[in-house]
DNA sequence: CACTCGTACTCCTCTAGACGACTCGACCTT
DNA sequence: AAGGTCGAGTCGTCTAGAGGAGTACGAGTG
């Protein structure tokens, strides 16, 4: 692989010369989407250079979202910028799957590969938000379910959602995730009757947390969806926060005209 | 300013403690838009770490588009996304109402005084790809009304939407944009009734062009909103495309359980 | 054969400096 | 008064290390 050498000449600092020389290599077809990326011990060598202005260079790569680098294994060749929309999802009118089952029926329709992983369930006290957008009393427990959603191995999703602890008892929650059906289609089972959900779309760009989360190129803006599930009787039964990259994603939703 | 100490007993790196610190003196308005942050060398002095460390969380809050470096003077706060909300859009099971109808229904609601500029009405024959979405044959016209919605003078959303000739004749459809009620009400008269909508929802960053008419800061991302109204045969009675500032909107959406 | 363990390799975080470039205001010169 | 010089303060880039933590894989063990 042709990497150049630094060019005292050239104005530009040696960490961009270096991004350049990288990202041109990537560009060139040298290194191929999951190809490793030379080590920073190859690079230190190649340029004579230290080990800072080597990692300036490949989080520069980073940033632009071009490679993606890994704990203990190193750093790849990303695949390339999705062009091809995940989820057109469809509510209204439609019964309303939720979790994996709806995620994995719109990937597959789209023609991804579905993955769930960093699944992690927990019960406790709700925060005073939490109870208070689950109008729930003082010292009430909910379940807590956080996970990310993959799409070809990429993740594209985030999502943490709230159960009152009545709610979830005995409803085997995990299960929504690891197949189709899941809470929603239990909640009846269970003398609660989900009645309707809604959805508060936005748009907004994500804190470095976030970005890590989603593996996010610089200047991708995400779709924030918050959704609550009421009963019959009005009362929440459950709230999820939804983070989603915004490339990946167009929301579609049925509008009834009166 | 109160910035707090590194906690050896958080696992999380000090670099990334600091920026949470700063995000928070930020959020709390101890730092308030335009702001200098305290200079490398105090936040060194502050929180007895290395200089790289301290750039490292700064480095943060620039990737999230918070902060913006100034070499030679400093780095300072970004002028905030628009705190306040304009608009709830509250679709389903409620009578829509389409143009100005609703936006300053809406706006109103929520503390603003809205208005509309930039209206243009055309009419010529359609674009394949308009006559593709309204399912137009050859030579057919369509009626396209371009706007921008402002808020306290402050443009928030452009919209352009494309009409059939034969379904606009005689529906006075300029009136939609002046006052209450407008096309959709008149839709029925004319033979066409209209039986609901379909909306797709995503997010990106502007062009350069779209930054200019809605007057966006660099960083600043737009919902993008593709309406779709149909009749109740199926057909598309009217597109619309909608260009929304992210930080202005928050979409809601009401969605039955089955 | 299955399993554990050690080791090499990788990226992550941090230290403690250095020099350079840019901005701005104080001061000096004209 | 006008203009130039200079220095303090600031961020930009870089060096030369260090220990840590996660991964992969082969050697040794049962």
């Amino acid at each position: 692989m042709q990497l150049g050498a630094i060019d005292r000449a050239d104005d530009r600092p040696p960490y961009r010369q270096i991004a350049d020389h990288l990202r041109a290599a990537i560009d060139r077809g040298d290194l191929a989407a999951g190809d490793k990326l030379p080590s920073e011990a190859v690079l230190i060598e190649h340029y004579g250079v230290a080990r800072m202005t080597v990692r300036q260079a490949v989080q520069e790569l980073r940033n632009e979202g071009r490679v993606v680098a890994e704990h203990g294994r190193g750093t790849f060749v990303r695949q390339p910028v999705q062009v091809r929309r995940l989820a057109s999802e469809r509510f209204a009118r439609r019964h309303r799957e939720a979790g994996l089952a709806a995620f994995s029926v719109e990937a597959q329709k789209t023609g991804f590969t579905p993955n769930v992983d960093q699944l992690e369930v927990s019960t406790g006290p709700a925060t005073p938000e939490i109870r208070d957008r689950l109008r729930l009393g003082d010292g009430e427990e909910v379940v807590v379910r956080s996970r990310r959603y993959l799409a070809d191995g990429q993740p594209v999703e985030t999502a943490v959602s709230y159960l009152p602890a009545s709610v979830a008892a005995g409803s085997r929650i995990v299960e929504a995730d690891t197949g189709p059906g899941g809470i929603y289609a239990r909640l009846e089972d269970m003398g609660f009757e989900l009645d309707h959900f809604t959805e508060e779309v936005s748009a907004r760009m994500p804190s470095a947390e976030e970005r890590r989360r989603l593996q996010l190129t610089d200047g991708v803006p995400v779709v924030v969806l918050v959704r609550t599930a009421y009963d019959t009787t009005g009362r929440p039964l459950e709230v999820c926060d939804t983070l989603k990259a915004a490339p990946a994603y167009v929301l579609e939703y049925e509008v009834p005209a009166r």
